[in-house]
This record gives structure tokens, sequence and C-alpha cells, in this order.
DNA sequence: AATACAATTTAGATTAGACTAAATTTATCG
DNA sequence: CGATAAATTTAGTCTAATCTAAATTGTATT
């Protein structure tokens, strides 16, 4: 009964729910990219997932994959490793949120399902990671997300932002300078229609925002 | 300068470790039976060892390995993970003492150095894991074990458990249920030249034990 | 010293996961 | 529609770590 996927096969599985979640097919080079791998590579191991008893993923020569049942769940317990470690380190050992990423890519292969429930316990069982990310619960099942990218905004909006997605280290420092961390109340102050961009003030900071960041922020709408 | 060894040597490394303590060499069969790998696999591995630049073992053949200094450097880096390891396990997540040894096993090797460097900060610097046994200080130097085996002990002599090394989880329960965890104190009350027991108090609780675990507990003479 | 058994090493095969180079398929655009 | 370009797949190679079977070496005992 114990699976024991491999590493390797637990990040690809980790992946490709990450393309798939907008209803796409992962496309090889996507996923390429991803796992820094080549392409070659990637249509090897999709080969080998879907030809796995029982399947991982759906495989369609040059259609991509998506995952089966049983892969997402696989991707799930990984992902539910991943943000349950990154709030604990943030925790307990004061990692900041620009830093709890690196370690928890490597940690989440290795940790035993005892470790994750006494995680889990030891915080009371949040349901976000220290980006606003939503946790997948203990039975692997990923919460439904309410919040809005903040790029959807326009002046005088309110909101209340909820998560950042995919911010490498250096956005997230430069986001908590800003004082647009999780949590924080925004009114969006003014919108360009040439570049999309967003003003937005969060306490008495004023930022002026592009479609690369605004599209990473998402908000809780408030009126 | 990230050397960044692999799991496997890592483990091969820590094994021949423990096996050259005594100063003997660590033979073939004996790494087979600690890792768990075939002999013929071990004589392979350990020529790669050998032949590693630098290299990290000393080899010749029929005749085992020894560490060179880079080897017992590596070794002692995933020891001092290792233990750091278990007594945070212990501190933060209420693991007990036969509970931690597996889950250490496997995060020892993924875990960062920054990582390693806040379990010490958290733990005020912690001098020995929940078993009782040393850990390598930050710039890797095994400090010196002045211990003595339970099993040199003899009637009406006192002593303070310091450490119990290489027990199973089994043993590690059925110690604790005699209260015979490091920091205990204990008097000798008998001995038999027979079978080598002895029978030792801990508090109100007199257990009979055999070289098999007098051989296992190291404790601190009082007099 | 000869023999027998145990320990070790050699030789050759296997598995997982990656890579490069070349072939093929799909998509795009004039 | 047909030519290119981009994406993907195939084919073949490589490395790390293991295994089994067979050969060799060392040691203990007569
Ligand atoms: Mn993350
Ligand atoms: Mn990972
Ligand atoms: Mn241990
Ligand atoms: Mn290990």
């Amino acid at each position: 009964m114990e699976s024991s996927l491999t590493i390797s096969i637990q990040d690809y599985l980790k992946h490709i729910y990450e393309l798939t979640e907008g209803g796409e097919n992962a496309s090889t080079n996507a996923l390429s990219e991803r796992l820094n791998v080549k392409p070659a590579s990637v249509t090897n191991m999709v080969q080998k997932l879907a030809a796995a008893q029982p399947a991982l993923v759906e495989y369609q020569k040059h259609q991509g994959v998506t995952l089966t049942k049983e892969g997402r769940k696989a991707a799930l317990e990984v992902i539910r490793h991943h943000r349950l470690l990154e709030a604990w380190l943030v925790q307990t050992l004061g990692y900041s949120w620009d830093e709890v990423h690196e370690e928890a890519e490597r940690l989440e292969h290795v940790i035993s399902e005892d470790f994750e429930r006494r995680m889990a316990a030891a915080m009371g069982h949040p349901l976000r990671d220290p980006h606003g990310e939503l946790i997948p619960t203990a039975d692997l099942v990923m919460p439904l997300e309410d919040s809005t990218p903040l790029s959807a905004l326009r002046p005088k909006q309110k909101a209340k932002i909820q998560c950042v997605k995919n911010a490498d280290a250096e956005l997230l420092r430069h986001l908590e300078g800003l004082g647009l961390l999780p949590g924080a109340q925004i009114v969006i102050v003014d919108y360009s229609s040439f570049d999309h961009n967003l003003t937005v003030k969060s306490g008495t900071k004023v930022s002026v925002l592009g479609l690369n960041i605004t599209g990473k922020i998402f908000v809780d709408y408030l009126g």
C-alpha cells in the first residue's frame, strides 16, 4: 500500500497539478521549464507516468497531460506537505516568507504522514501557508479559493490581500517593504489603461504596480 | 565548494564513522549489514569513495576502510544533522525518544545549513540528543565522551545514565518503562558472574538487565 | 602445509532518470 | 495551400547505485 513515489515523480505531479489548475493540459515544454529538465526527458517521464499501474496522468501525444484521480491525490499530498512545512518553518524557526520555499521544496518529499499530522496539529490546522495559499486538507481535498486577482480591481475599490502566488524571493521581499502582505487592507487609487498599472495604497504606503505583480496578488474584494 | 554528496554516500560515511569509532577498520560485510546493501555493492561504493577527489575513505583490498579527514567531516555533518533533528522533533513536535530515529534518518540528508543553525540556536545549542548521544559541534568536532558502559559497574556503585546507544525502538520503550532514561540516577544492587546480569535500581523500580542491554547503556560514575 | 569456509572482489546486468542529436508532428503565416 | 518555425517525440548514451553469480583471497583448523 505504501506507494512511495520517487522524489522526481512527486515533483512532476506537483508541477502538473499547478499547470492544470485552470483546466488546461500541461505541455511538455511548460513542464520542462518548471522542472529544469529537458523536453525529451519530460516526454520520457510522462509516458512512464501514463503507463504506471495505476496511471498517474492521462497522456495524448503532442497534447500534454492531465492528472488522473490517483495522480491528483499524490500531487495534493506533496502540496500539503510543502505548505504545512512553510507555515511551520516560519512559526517555529523564524524563517521569513521569502526563505521558506526552497527548504520546503526538499523536505516535502521525506517527511512521514506522522510528521505531517503533528505539524498540522501543533499549528491548529492552518488553512493557508505564509504566502496565503490554501493548504489541501488531511483527506487531500483542495479547498475552494474565492479570491480575485488584484489586476481586476479599479480605483476606489477596497480589498484585503489574501495570497501571493508564484513569486520569487526577491519580489516577496519587495512586497513586504511595501506593506503588501497577506491580511493587509488596500485601496486602489489609480489605474492606467495603457500599461495596466495599478496605484495601490496600503496603510500610508502608496505603490504603483505593473501587471506582472498585480496578476500574482489575490485579494478578498471588500467593496 | 558545495560538495553535495549523494544521500547514499552520506549514509555510507555515517556508518563507516560509527563502525570505526573504536579504531578498527569498517569491513565490507559489516557495512553491508548496516546499510542493507549486498557486499558486492559495498565494495563497489568504497572503491568509488577511495578514488574520489578528494578521497573520502582509505581502502585496502580485503582490509576494509577508514575515513579520511574529508570523509570524517562529511560524516560528522550528517551525524550533527541527525542528532539535532532528533532533539528538535522531541522538543517541538512531541515525538518520543523511540520514534525520532527513523524520521531523522531521512531528514538528515535534505536540511540546509541554515536549518541546522536555526534548530541549534532555537534549542540553545544542545550538547546531546534525546538518547544522550553527543552532538558534533558546529565546526564538526565530536566532543569527548567520558561515560562508562553500565556493564562495567558492580554492586553498591552509583551512577547517572548518560546515554543509550544503538537501541531499537522496542528496547527504548522498555527502558522508559523501567525508568532508565538519560539523567536517571541508578544504584547497582546485584551482579551475576554467570550471565553478567546486573540488578539495577532506579527510583523505586528494580530491574535485572542482561549484557545485551547493559552494554548499550552508558553512565556517569558517581562513586 | 593443506584444506575448507568465510569474506571479499570481479564481472556483467538492471533500473531510474537524465542528456544530446535527429526525426517528426503541429501550428502559423504569408 | 505550402513553407517555416516551434513543439514534441524517438533513438541512443550516460551516470549512480544497486543486484546476482562466479572467482578470488584470507584464515582457521587440522
Ligand atoms: Mn512554496
Ligand atoms: Mn520538491
Ligand atoms: Mn538516531
Ligand atoms: Mn539516512
